[in-house]
DNA sequence: TCGAATTTGTGCGTATGTATC
DNA sequence: GGATACATACGCACAAATTCG
């Protein structure tokens, strides 16, 4: 065996103390100072101990203040398996109302040119026009969840859905909408993957650089082919995504 | 508008030139010393900046060679719907097969007492024993992905199928083993999020310390309850996970 | 086979700036 | 304003791994 770097053995000995609860959320680490005397090393690598758990996410260094164990929210979770859509109205407000919170979101709506891959994702050409519309949706007015979602033009233009969130369909999800100009949406495709949070996310969703986040590529799929694709970014922290599906 | 740390620009210029492409798979990157000199910094800060890029997955450090731009695995998709147990035999074989590449695993089995979170996830009572299996899934040999499973040895204990991957069933899958011993299962339940992977993850994966993974968190259930639950690890590296439900 | 040069990983000590209390 | 604590930066040192003549 390989004798370990000491950031490491000191990183593991915080991070133990952390899972087994001898350091709560909210916890004040020693400083590192305290922790360089502690464990009779130079500052430079407590400092480094500390840094990795700050990436990782156990800690929260306050500069001025001190180094905390990170309060973690409680996770939910987001069902979205195929009765999602049949409940009426927004899923996400029916997510939301399952879990006692009050869902809502804002929203800004502009005409663009499908890129490349977004035209691949709705079956569409390149620079064929879409309406792009970004969402932060809240749960009791925190930030939860953003959304980029794009539609063909070539369909709802001129009709009363064209803007998704004005109109006598606003607010009601996209497949209550599309199924009132007569598109029936049969599919939902959703591919997930996980990235490192994005800096404009970071903010937007009051969360730390270095947490990770779901994003649910996700796409409606009528008779006649792709009528919506959305990105989805969901912070792992607050939220785990539920799929219910039959076996046979 | 506050300056940025150097460390940081000089990860942004070589983030930027690996995703551009100036700087290819495979290619070598600049040694710290010089680095340190063509930014007019210390070998520190060099350091700095080349470490964040190797946790994010960018760069590979090999010690007594040098640093180089990592070759990226091809994302491939992994099909998680409804259909997934309905194709028979092995489930992963299946995937593989229609990514024209060999499925294979290894795994190991012990009998254990269930773990409150296992207890209450097989809906059974805290130390009732449960079969336990660890899985390495490979394609085309290479580790892709990880398994635990969890089984209550109430059910499957004196039958062919107790251990998953030895006699008659070995090797079909969950469903059709259970089947094999009456028990029907009805649904199942995946619940995802995501995270940093973990030291004895990330070496039996060969991915580096600092990538990300999802962990699905699956079980089915039968008539009279939950008949397996398991965790299964993924770097998103390598796959994206697909779900397509009907709507309505 | 051996040794020298290179490169990464880790470590020490110090200094400056800035945020918090 | 002063003390404290974190963030960033400089420069150097040594061990271990690798490369190459």
């Amino acid at each position: 065996m390989t004798t370990q770097p000491v950031y490491l053995r000191i990183a593991d000995d915080l991070r133990r103390q952390i899972v087994d609860g001898r350091l709560a959320a909210g916890d004040k680490v020693p400083s590192r100072h305290e922790l360089a005397r502690e464990y009779e090393v130079s500052d430079r690598v407590a400092v480094q101990a500390v840094r990795l758990l700050v990436t990782e996410g156990y800690l929260e260094a306050r500069p001025g203040s001190g180094t905390y164990v990170r309060q973690r929210p409680t996770v939910r979770r987001m069902m979205r398996s195929w009765y999602r859509e049949s409940r009426g109205g927004s899923p996400f407000r029916a997510d939301m109302e399952e879990q006692s919170r009050a869902g809502t979101w804002t929203s800004s709506s502009t005409t663009e040119k499908a890129t490349p891959t977004v035209a691949e994702r709705l079956n569409i050409t390149e620079d064929d026009a879409v309406m792009c519309t970004q969402y932060v949706f809240r749960a009791d007015d925190e930030p939860v969840m953003l959304s980029t979602s794009w539609e063909p033009l070539a369909l709802t233009r001129g009709t009363a859905i064209m803007m998704p969130e004005q109109g006598p369909h606003a607010g009601q999800g996209v497949v209550a909408r599309m199924r009132a100009i007569g598109l029936d949406i049969a599919t939902a495709e959703e591919v997930l993957t996980a990235r490192a949070i994005l800096a404009n996310e970071a903010e937007l969703l009051h969360e730390p650089l270095g947490s990770i986040v779901m994003v649910v590529r996700r796409t409606y799929t009528g008779e006649q082919g792709p009528v919506e694709t959305a990105d989805i970014v969901v912070p792992v922290d607050r939220y785990e995504l539920a799929y219910i599906t039959p076996v046979e």
